[in-house]
DNA sequence: TAGATTGTTAATCGATTAACAATC
DNA sequence: TAGATTGTTAATCGATTAACAATC
């Protein structure tokens, strides 16, 4: 990749893919910018100018194959391969990010959860027994890991991260309400349930108002 | 409130909100927007121009005070008051939000779990009973609710939070992978973490090459 | 060919950063 | 008072939208 994409485009590729998804569902074969806009409620020219960043996907006076258009998207979001997926602490979040099979359709696989607690190490979650954490390194050391999911307690998800960024897992899906503040080496996908909540409040509270 | 307020500062204020929180925890009762941003990798010139959306809440030559200024803040963000969460969808994310006790302590309770399948109504979920989703209008008729937190499949999803909707219920957290494409009197606060872990596994992909 | 629609450049808009006078 | 730091204006930077020539 030449130049710096923005993280503004990024986080919309997703939703493109999801709607392409659909149109596929569908049986919708050929869409244009200005169709898709329509339905996404986002502009035909943004719509251009984000898959622009990339390639030139469509075809004057036709516009873009939706499955064409698809599977190059899902190439650029990495959705070609399969990940290796470890979940942090057992607790309800994790027991329900395991359990949930969509991930795996996409290709991230859940291989094993972790938990500090004597009381839930060696419980059954999903298909997995809950692993020790005190045998986090030895893990690590003979499966590959390509993300950790981090659903434990926020006063440990930065020092349990950081660990695991030295054992070479650096990519972090953090559902700790913490920053985890790695190295530059290290990706780290944030989902701060608590400050989303927040935003739906603020919402409320300035709904009548505005 | 007079002004409109980008979504970019409003996207800020949870995080400024958890840092102020973990300050008074440490007993520290004053920062200067310089050493906040410090702390919190952003621009001196940022966190000033964010708070001065709200207020003139610092004094020169001292900064803000730590205690003064989380509760303004709190305040913005409507945390200033309860909320009646209801469930809608009993699976592994629902469970797990109606069995997360943090939400409580912000205000936000969890006063009852929908569900339409037959196997799962009746079931205990954290302390309630999982109701028959055909008692929902019946319940919102009956109960004050201000928030839907929306776990249920994509599928469902939409048609539902537009019944709610049109029972005065207007205000939704939304974890099915869809949008919810409801009339403006309705706020939506969506939590894709199917497209969260998209934008990591992009990162993944793009990790080396940059 | 005529019509449709892209890819891309230019114009606009908004958000971030820098600078500094005001003032505690 | 002198030093520190805000609140706010101005400058810069980046993202979005508009426009249209290229072309299928």
């Amino acid at each position: 990749m030449d130049k710096k994409i923005s993280s503004a485009v990024i986080k919309r590729l997703p939703r493109y893919y999801r709607y392409l998804s659909e149109l596929l569902d569908q049986g919708i074969d050929r869409i244009s910018s200005r169709e898709l806009s329509r339905q996404m409620n986002v502009t035909a020219s943004q719509i251009r100018q984000d898959l622009n960043n990339f390639g030139g996907f469509g075809q004057q006076g036709y516009g873009y194959n939706v499955e064409m258009l698809k599977g190059e998207i899902g190439k650029i979001l990495g959705l070609d391969r399969q990940y290796q997926v470890i979940i942090l602490g057992a607790g309800n979040l994790g027991r329900a990010l395991a359990n949930y099979v969509g991930f795996e359709k996409r290709g991230f696989i859940v291989s094993a959860v972790f938990d500090i607690d004597a009381d839930k190490v060696g419980r059954t979650v999903g298909n997995l027994k809950v692993r020790d954490m005190n045998d986090l390194s030895g893990y690590v050391a003979q499966n590959s890991v390509d993300i950790a999911a981090l659903t434990l307690p926020k006063a440990k998800a930065p020092e349990v991260a950081r660990r695991l960024n030295e054992m070479g897992v650096h990519a972090f899906w953090n559902f700790a309400a913490t920053d985890l503040n790695l190295p530059p080496e290290a990706v780290v996908e944030n989902v701060h349930l608590a400050e989303s909540l927040m935003r739906l409040s603020y919402n409320i509270a300035n709904l009548t108002i505005k």
